[in-house]
DNA sequence: TTTTTAATGATAGTATTACTATTATTTATA
DNA sequence: TATAAATAATAGTAATACTATCATTAAAAA
């Protein structure tokens, strides 16, 4: 409601039963259900557990989410509508388009800087589950009926305001939305690769982070300069 | 046994408990699966649906695998080592690695080939299960421990198989397998994103699957041959 | 301050899921 | 023909994914 950047963002009222941000108890279901996803993995992850961890019970925490998957997207569209405002207030002002694409990447390929307000959620625990488990937000059979809800509309945000700088910067680029889904999802994907099952990827040296970064890095400036250099200026 | 490339393969034998090629019953499972998580999505098909549909029991079904991730994963590995197989036999020999690269991006993002051979899935379903569903094989928190099993080697050998091609169309490219494991994943997403969340790609007028190819086409040969022109050969 | 409303806590209950166990019956093999 | 192996039929358990009810507490309105 007012204009510090708290948190509310976008997240669709859909989302949710009862506003978790209105209530101490909305907030800690929240912030613990991040670090038990987290701990647990989503699919062993249940509002069971997460009631005996803070003490409340199950049928509190139906008050506020009609089931973890709606909780699950809660926690990524926060994510995702965080990381679109990151983007406007630490990448927009930078002096050059190859700037602004190089920062975009940092903040896939790295957790939420610490620095940023009051944010109460842990970042690595919330970093690690959008790795993970961001797929099964919209790799599912009911993703058509549910996107009619709005519930994708942070992440289609992000994707598009990184395809505008990507056009930005390379106006004869045939795919910006296409590569800026592709670089999301593979920032995600490489680290969690890098880590997990290190043979589909090339990294030998680096931390999972700072590979995916260089690896897309490399993939988003070659392709760009690429076709850059083939359509010169017109003018 | 004989070698018929029939559809054994190297599905290890950790992902069953009793091998479903080896029976009637187990081969209704497999088929049968492949239709259900198809139809249903995989998170509301249950073993108990699947006994229904082929006139059995949910012990019976229990028989054969461990649970219903352990009988995606098997579909999985089936589906890897039989694009694998496609690798070696209709890819390796054609004349150019370009050809051969475009022939992987054809494989990769249209359902399998109808003529190949004596195979009672349907390719349909199998192909959009994939799609789907796969990222759910390996995006757990278990996935170091059931690594160790070598159920995730047909991917890594599709991956590595493939890369060794982009590796021999460009030598000097520095991460063949990050971009082999890049080109498997956005088969899949862009063409799952440009059926059901089409914001996402800047397709408008093709089907997702033909879409696909010209993205990633684009994606691959601009990337690579900027690559190469940039070190250009030694000799 | 009292009244009303809204949020929470405590408890119970149901249908479905994810299994395991047992025993009888059928089918294949020795 | 005996033996073993696979399947069918049935039952049962613990956990999951909810819904419902009612008492208590805290907050807001009168």
């Amino acid at each position: 409601m007012a204009t510090s950047f708290h948190v509310s963002f976008n997240v669709s009222d859909k989302l949710y039963l009862r506003d978790p941000e209105s209530s101490e108890l909305g907030r800690k279901i929240v912030q613990n259900a991040i670090n038990l996803i987290h701990s647990l993995g989503y699919e062993h992850f249940t509002f069971k557990k997460l009631a005996a961890e803070i003490h409340t019970t199950e049928a509190g925490i139906y008050r506020y989410f009609e089931n973890k998957h709606r909780l699950l997207l809660y926690i990524l569209n926060w994510y995702w509508s965080y990381l679109d405002w990151l983007v406007v207030f630490q990448v927009n002002n930078l002096p050059s388009y190859e700037e602004q694409l190089k920062k975009i990447l940092e903040l896939l390929t790295h957790r939420l800087p610490d620095d940023s307000g009051n944010i109460a959620f842990n970042k690595k625990n919330l970093n690690e589950i959008v790795i993970r488990e961001s797929n099964k937000a919209y790799l599912i059979k009911e993703v058509s009926e549910i996107n009619k809800e709005q519930v994708f509309k942070p992440y289609k945000e992000l994707c598009a305001k990184i395809a505008a700088i990507i056009h930005a910067y390379c106006p004869n680029y045939p795919y910006p939305r296409s590569l800026s889904s592709t670089i999301i999802e593979e920032a995600h994907h490489q680290q969690f690769f890098a880590r997990k099952l290190p043979n589909l990827t090339d990294n030998e040296t680096l931390d999972a982070d700072a590979y995916a970064y260089e690896y897309l890095h490399h993939l988003l400036f070659g392709l760009l300069d690429s076709v850059k250099a083939k359509a010169p200026k017109k003018s």
